[in-house]
RNA sequence: GCGGAUGUGGCGUAAUUGGUAGCCGCACCAGACUUAGGAUCUGGCGCUUCACGGCGUGGGGGUUCGAGUCCCUUCAUCCGCACCA
């Protein structure tokens, strides 16, 4: 029979469910491979083919990882929870639970239907109580928890307390929130419980904090900072606004210096290892204190470069800095309050996109130098933000652009502090070039000199000091949606409390409506009786869609275990994702949360390792290649039925119109399905070129409105599951984003059934020979052993499919059908295109189904080494000739052979060799 | 503005990592078989030239016997960050 995929593909399917053949355990004696895939969330738009792209690469290391003796961990499961789900329900009342099932269902349908090899006994869903339990338990461990500085990691808040009760607040290292207060141990066993608590929030590594939080009036929730992007909102688009609320937040930047560390022990892409190093934003410098004139109090600003602080010569406060009303002198009181009232008005983007003007206001008020105790005049400025250092700086005009066009503007000094050469009139001098001029105690010095100069001065005066400061912001917790996990706390006289970890899980309540209530309180807030214990109201937040997804990695190593998040057992097996493959719209998201959690979770010691992926690929993204028709149009540009092919589209006046790239096939479009496409088209007429009609094509997003969005099942319905994940790998390196182009297939599907030809005669009748294969054949087949173990470990998978195409042409033109080479190819094979190797296997007369348990073939060299080289030799690396030369010769043995040559000697021209260039013993080029 | 990546035929790409540039596939051209072809098979296919040859990896320069690969410079495209003191 000719290849028959459907049969064969549906057949193995079933195959593998109902034999669980992917079943993987948590003990063997094999070593063991974690492949993660990110999971995904399940949208009702289903699967496009840019979504499977890293499963397939997955799919194919895992099955590789098998062969080569590993017990392979390979789970897949759903972000379940969020908003599209919740955005469906409140326009049609639908439960999201119930889309959130059905679109589960269908992607599970998509996903069985190009042959992976996933465990799914081990399926986990955010969305579901048995799991959400322990996100939860997590959210507690937190809350429990603070982060001693002294041992550097997190303790039980009961260290802390302990502490506390033993010594005070003196001494103590932490992490924690600016305004804890300073008291003994006596004063703390005194206080009533109320304020013990509040002054452990400030501790607590899950927190509730009064915050400026990033606020989405659109989507009626608060945002993290990663879910905003350029003041809009990351899902939905909507503007995003920044509002003062008490709010949930994480401490993750307790973990700031260790995320930063971690990065140079993880094998990572360098742009997202960056991006995330851009995204903590470290920065070391000093904190300097510029006493008040006249009055008790210091500002305290943050700079990099106190090196130049004899350039300074104005201090600029952030329109929101707290002392800026205290400071502002009556005659300036008018100007300040318009200055801020003008800051204001501006939105977030307009304060980001322009960056050029300068603008600003003199509160009347004065510092002193720390150093030299000159007056500086104290500014505001939009250009100082308050979310970042102190929210205050030093000015110095002659280092810093910024403050070189502030001083030009409002004409404040500029003090030269370097003896380089830069003309101060025309701009600043960010160097750190040159040595110091005007600068007091470190005229004449370098920038690393000065640097710890000043520190020392600084820290002599009690001014000062070294300093490291972050960009990273903690990670705003709650959200006010419905669709989320229930955060276990409860309120009891204005305190959070934690719920009983026995009365876990905290089941997400039924509501009558998802939208928020009329007093404006989340939706949780319309469940009837949310109550703990019928006494005390819940926290109405629910968690963001970061929380269920910052730790499932560990929930697949014990997927089913009621009574732990997993086992000692299980995750001491499994430890680490060994790969994980996925998107870099993740860098300073989930990879960031996870990498938290995971650091948290091995500081309880929970988990083993400090980082929890230890490889990480990004597939490249999938765009959509869009094709186009043009209509013609008349004076009005009103549009006719008549189309034009777009090699001619320039002599007619047209406007082009998305048409669904399903009907079109290299670049040429189907008419007839045209015409049927739409009633309108019916009669559509035709301007042809070549008889034919050529559509335009534009790349942009895969989206139904565009009418690009290639469905896989429909590819996998046509051509087979084995020729689409071939090709998806055949269209260029994994971690490259391109268009996706379904010219090209064919090329894959007659590969395959080249490949399934090998095996049967002209009458398809399954025939293969006992013989002994001749050199040649195995030469062929060791090659792509060989080629497709280098190009599996490198993640080249585009190149192994070449390479396949090769092997199965030589193997053609040898009419080569000997076992002994077939059998070892379609293991080779399987990794890539698992349903036709399976039944190639049990043809073969292997036990059936067991072609994941074989082991891959070794390679051996002896089959490719060759008798004799034809040598390019070229002389002075320009004319070529070619040398037939035994390979069994040494390098000794080749130079007289070839100095000998009656050619080599006619382009030497009587001339001597200089010397003769080998690579790996063969020989290149003889230089004159 | 800062940081990162990428530029190779008509197209997707490959190149043993400094050693014959363009493998493999698509598209295209020619031929065979065929009642037919959007099936299959064979051959061709960077540009230029009748040919010998010459030119070719975004542009310019350099190192080297030899450069797609290394260095400098410049241009273009994409991505990330963006008043971060």
């Amino acid at each position: 029979m000719d290849y028959q995929f459907r049969e064969i593909e549906k057949r193995w399917q079933k195959f593998w469910a109902d034999n669980q053949t992917f079943k993987v355990d948590n003990n063997s004696a094999k070593p063991k491979y974690y492949v993660l895939d990110m999971f995904p969330y399940p949208s009702g738009a289903g699967l496009h083919v840019g979504h499977p792209l890293g499963y397939i690469a997955s799919d194919i290391f895992s099955r590789y990882k098998r062969l080569k003796g590993f017990n392979v961990l390979h789970p897949m499961g759903y972000d379940s929870f969020g908003l599209p789900a919740e955005q469906y329900a409140i326009q049609t009342g639908q439960h999201p639970a119930i889309t959130t099932e059905a679109n589960i269902n269908r992607y599970r349908e998509q996903l069985d239907n190009l042959g992976f090899s996933f465990d799914w006994s081990r399926e986990v869903r955010t969305s579901d109580p048995g799991y959400y339990k322990w996100t939860q338990w997590i959210f507690m461990l937190l809350f429990n928890s603070w982060y001693n500085l002294e041992t550097d990691k997190a303790e039980s808040i009961d260290t802390l307390i302990s502490i506390l009760e033993k010594s005070g607040s003196q001494g103590i290292k932490a992490v924690c929130d600016d305004d804890v207060s300073a008291f003994t141990a006596e004063e703390w066993k005194g206080r009533p419980e109320e304020e013990k608590q509040n002054e452990l929030l400030k501790y607590r590594l899950t927190y509730l904090r009064e915050s400026t939080v990033n606020w989405c009036p659109a989507l009626g929730t608060v945002l993290a900072n990663d879910e905003v992007k350029d003041g809009f909102s990351e899902r939905g688009g909507y503007p995003v606004e920044q509002k003062k609320m008490m709010q949930w937040s994480m401490r993750i930047t307790a973990y700031a210096d260790r995320l930063l560390q971690g990065l140079d022990t993880i094998d990572w892409p360098e742009p997202l290892k960056e991006m995330q190093r851009n995204w903590i934003g470290k920065s070391v410098g000093a904190l300097v204190s510029f006493p008040l004139e006249g009055r008790h109090g210091t500002i305290d600003v943050f700079t990099t470069r106190v090196d130049t602080i004899y350039g300074a010569t104005f201090l600029v406060l952030a329109p929101e800095h707290e002392l800026v009303e205290s400071l502002t002198t009556s005659d300036r009181k008018n100007e300040i309050a318009q200055y801020i009232a003008q800051t204001k008005k501006k939105s977030e983007l307009d304060r980001m996109a322009d960056t050029k003007s300068v603008s600003g206001a003199f509160t009347g008020s004065f510092a002193l130098h720390p150093i030299s105790g000159e007056k500086i005049p104290v500014w505001i400025a939009d250009y100082v933000l308050a979310g970042y250092g102190t929210g205050a700086v030093m000015a110095v005009p002659s280092g810093d652009q910024r403050d070189w066009l502030f001083a030009t503007k409002f004409g404040l000094p500029i003090v030269a502090i370097s003896d380089a050469q830069v003309d101060l009139d025309l701009q600043a001098d960010p160097t750190k070039e040159g040595k110091y001029i005007n600068s007091g105690l470190i005229n004449g010095l370098d920038y690393k000199a000065a640097t710890s100069a000043l520190i020392n001065k600084l820290e002599e005066l009690g001014a000062g000091k070294a300093k490291i400061n972050y960009r990273l912001r903690d990670a705003i917790f709650g959200r006010q949606r419905y669709w989320g996990e229930p955060v276990p706390v409860y309120f009891k006289d204005n305190l959070p409390h934690l719920i009983d970890v026995s009365e876990l899980p905290l089941v997400l309540p039924e509501v009558d409506k998802y939208l928020p209530t009329e007093s404006g309180e989340p939706p949780l807030g319309r469940a009837e009786n949310w109550k703990y214990r019928n006494s005390w109201e819940y926290e109405l937040s629910t968690m963001p869609g970061w929380a269920g997804s910052s730790w499932y990695w560990l929930r697949y190593m014990d997927a089913r275990n009621e009574g732990e998040f997993a086992s000692k057992d299980a995750i001491s097996y499994w430890k680490d994702v060994d790969l994980y493959i996925g998107g870099s719209e993740h860098a300073t998201g989930h990879l960031l949360y996870s990498r938290f959690w995971n650091k948290f979770l091995k500081d309880l010691g929970f988990v083993l390792e400090e980082e929890p992926f230890k490889k990480l690929i990004n597939q490249g993204m999938i765009q959509g290649r869009s094709n186009f028709v043009y209509r013609l149009i008349d004076e009005e540009g009103k549009g006719g039925n008549t189309f034009v092919s777009a090699g001619l589209k320039s002599q007619y006046r047209t406007s082009a119109m998305h048409v669904d790239v399903n009907i079109v096939e290299n670049e040429i479009l189907d008419i007839a399905k045209f015409k049927s496409f739409r009633p309108e088209f019916e009669n559509a007429e035709f301007i042809l070129e070549n008889g034919r009609y050529i559509c335009g094509v534009e790349i942009e997003k895969m989206s139904k409105s565009k009418f690009n969005v290639v469905n896989p099942d429909e590819l996998a319905e046509r051509y087979g599951a084995d020729t689409l994940r071939m090709y998806e790998m055949f269209l260029g390196p994994l971690e490259q984003s391109k268009p996706w182009n379904t010219n090209g297939i064919e090329g894959v599907f007659k590969f395959l059934r080249k490949f399934w030809k090998l095996f049967h005669d002209d009458e398809f009748n399954f025939r293969v020979s006992d013989e002994e294969p001749a050199k040649a054949e195995y030469k062929a087949l060791h090659k792509i052993i060989r080629k497709v173990e280098e190009d599996i470990e490198r993640f080249s998978f585009n190149t192994s499919v070449s390479s396949f195409m090769i092997c199965v042409n030589e193997l053609t033109d040898l009419k080569c059908n000997k076992r002994k080479i077939l059998q070892d190819l379609v293991v080779v094979l399987q990794p890539y295109a698992p349903h036709i190797t399976e039944e190639l296997w049990t043809l073969l007369g292997n036990e059936e189904g067991k072609i994941s348990e074989a082991s891959y073939p070794e390679f051996d060299p002896e089959y490719l080494v060759e008798n004799e080289f034809s040598y390019p030799v070229s002389i002075n690396g320009k004319t070529r000739l070619n040398l037939n030369i035994p390979l069994s010769l040494t390098q000794n043995e080749i130079e007289p052979i070839v100095l000998g040559n009656e050619d080599v000697q006619k382009y030497m021209e009587g001339k001597n060799h200089k010397k003769i260039i080998f690579v790996k013993g063969k020989i290149i080029n003889v230089v004159v």
